[in-house]
DNA sequence: ATTTCTAATTGACATATATAAATACCTGCA
DNA sequence: TGCAGGTATTTATATATGTCAATTAGAAAT
């Protein structure tokens, strides 16, 4: 469990709001939505919940980033997606009123909304508009990791490790340069999301490195050449 | 385009309703659903939607079996998923009013239903119920594929074929002998789903046949060894 | 500063799987 | 009846990628 902290962020006021879910809501159900809620700080490699457990209560990311994976067969980590403030976790699990399908790690120091319960059921079952958030949100989520999917079935290491760095770009976007990366992982955990060994993932960098695609800055990943990143991940879109 | 049933069959007495998202209608609801509503049928091998178009009606299986894909890189077919009577269609494009994200054809000929694309929309808005079994399918949709996200990404050809003929039986069941599967695949279709080549999938269930997994006959497979196939998808649940 | 532990890196090697090419087998159709 | 076009099958070969083992670097701890 995270720590609980005393004086939790206005729901008003959040600035990720226009981007979340909850955009949906007026003044006086934020106010609500705030008074049925907690907010606790996540330490980075903490979990904010893991795949044996029942839900009871919607996160939402306040600030921090969020890896969520899966444990595949040998108890090898699949990361499924990444996550950032305005997002909500745990509401499919939620919903349908079981397990959750996957964990939640804090990739970075969080602070996390989490959202009573009964509230927020209570609260979907007579807001139909914030339900077409979630119905919309869920459909994004599925389109996704349809793509990841056929990029899995198809494309080789190489490609699938230059799209994972435009998709991390396209996540969490770069620091002020514009160009290094404004998230750490690790190799292993690159890799875990490519679906490949850790020693493939570190060759393949170390290639895109010498090529000049990328720049390699201690953890941190510089894109030299944007272009040649997305020819690499040889895209059809 | 399907071509048009002159007499579509009544929501009120199908079958499939009580496994579909309209379970949780009542019967005037069903009604309206009916006038709201055509019947097509469709060939083997015929499309009904392309990720192309634009979706201008909510598609609802009656009877038949559905192949839902995607074009992956290289214009590669990917088979993201099988679908079969009372399942719905189409419904995210619908929701999120924007292009399919995947092609829909028929497996074998078929009849399904469209629902008029105002009359749904408006529907939902005003029926939560009817809003959350969609979130539900979903979501399910959203579990599967991970599922098979992670298979595609941990696991060997043999082990994703063997989960594939247990996908299949899962989806379409067996025939009245109660091992064989109840639809027909082509290989390559096997092959598309499994995420390898077309020569991989028959050399491997040439291979499971060998050693009496299953027996191929003709185009259809038999399971005669259930236990044995489960052993070789290594499944963990 | 020194130790300890984990993560990152590199190289050698094994192998699963794709690719290519040739053949056999259907199924519809003229 | 036989042709034609696709589908299925088989064999041989190349290669991308995983695995294993050894080394280095870096971070945390004492």
């Amino acid at each position: 469990m995270g720590k609980i902290l005393e004086n939790k962020p206005a729901c008003l006021y959040c600035n990720a709001r226009i981007h979340s879910v909850f955009n949906v809501l007026d003044n006086e159900q934020l106010e609500d939505l705030y008074k049925h809620k907690t907010c606790s700080s996540y330490k980075k490699g903490q979990y904010v919940f893991n795949e044996l457990g029942m839900p009871n209560g919607l996160f939402c990311i306040n600030s921090g980033k969020i890896k969520l994976s899966t444990t595949g067969f040998d108890g090898k980590e699949q990361i499924l997606s990444l996550a950032k403030e305005g997002e909500i976790l745990g509401y499919r699990a939620l919903i349908s009123d079981e397990r959750y399908h996957c964990s939640a790690v804090a990739l970075e120091d969080s602070s996390i909304c989490i959202i009573d319960k009964s509230y927020f059921i209570s609260t979907i079952i007579k807001n139909n508009k914030l339900l077409i958030e979630i119905v919309k949100k869920v459909s994004g989520d599925l389109k996704l990791a349809e793509n990841h999917l056929v990029s899995l079935s198809q494309k080789n290491v190489r490609e699938r490790l230059a799209e994972a760095l435009l998709f991390i770009k396209a996540t969490y976007g770069c620091l002020e340069d514009g160009a290094t990366l404004n998230v750490t992982l690790s190799r292993e955990e690159i890799a875990n999301y490519v679906g490949t060994s850790t020693e493939s993932a570190i060759r393949l960098l170390s290639e895109f490195n010498h090529d000049k695609i990328i720049e390699l800055i201690g953890k941190k990943i510089k894109i030299l050449n944007l272009q040649l990143l997305k020819k690499t991940a040889n895209l059809n879109d």
